[in-house]
DNA sequence: GCACTGAATGTTATAAAATATCAAGCAATC
DNA sequence: GATTGCTTGATATTTTATAACATTCAGTGC
């Protein structure tokens, strides 16, 4: 769970760390543009679109495109490092990257700060309603509106 | 849940006429417009897009702006009538109007078939886990993908 | 070293989804 | 029939995402 309040430099070096060993363990390639992106993503620590990710990837040089943009983030999706988030159009850095999962969040609508819920009883409900009405899970979104504990004091 | 084969005239009759009724008590205005709609999206029953409406719509007639169907879609979504589904960025038509209530969907991968879950329980427990991580909870968002019954067979 | 290969990135253009803004029309009330 | 507020029309633009093709780069075999 998110804290407000944190050692945010070293929270964005773990995720990093984190990315590249399992990178090199899976042998898929963490280039430098898939790290920047990455670390973009982590530094703002909330949801983040794909827009603001290449605005602050063309800060002093060239303005990159969005396909540079949108592949990498589908990279780090595929590999577990990021989730989006649909009912924003926005990614967020994952909070458990070394076990791939669909990720199950709760938005806060005052502050815009995301929770990742790994929640393993959730999830089980969840594919028990889906097969209880005849569907064979794959898997699913699920983004929590409500306000959080910060923003309630 | 959604049958497979229905006399399908008859449900988009029955949609209307629910809508038409529930806006009479609320005093609410279901336009023809927002009956057209409403109706639109019913016919497809599936999933239907803003545009794919806008086209429909336009059909034999000088063609609408995009505005014209959102703010329909909006008002219908309102009301109740018409959920969002966010993963696909389309609309569908509610099973149940007569209660205002976030729907919960299983998509189908293979038939594009959306089934609202109107399961109390599930939204308890969602509404609980939500709290025990110290979020109060508004609203929630769940979309399922997976095979419906009728595509494994 | 040098050619070959496939993955990654660059580049240009376009598609798809949604909204901002202002004008015109319409319905209820007075 | 004038006023008011809601609804729809119309124009333009923004935001989000992808298609298609060119170039670069890293690893492999020679
Ligand atoms: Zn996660
Ligand atoms: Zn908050
Ligand atoms: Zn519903
Ligand atoms: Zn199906």
């Amino acid at each position: 769970m998110l804290k407000h309040k944190h050692d945010h430099d070293a929270c964005i070096e773990t995720a990093l760390e984190a990315a590249q060993k399992i990178c090199e363990e899976r042998e898929t390639r963490f280039t430098p543009l898939r790290r920047r992106v990455l670390e973009l993503v982590w530094t703002k620590h909330e949801p983040i679109t794909a827009y603001e990710v290449l605005d602050m990837l063309s800060e002093g040089q060239k303005r990159v495109a969005p396909p540079t943009v949108y592949r990498a983030l589908d990279f780090l999706i595929e590999e577990g490092f990021v989730h989006r988030i649909e009912s924003l159009n926005s990614f967020v850095g994952c909070s458990d990257p070394a076990h791939k999962h669909q990720g199950h969040f709760m938005i806060c609508t005052k502050c815009s700060n995301v929770t990742e819920m790994n929640e393993r009883s959730l999830h089980d409900v969840i594919k028990k309603a889906a097969e209880e009405n005849g569907y064979s899970y794959e898997n699913s979104i699920l983004e929590i509106a409500g306000i959080c504990e910060n923003c309630r004091n």
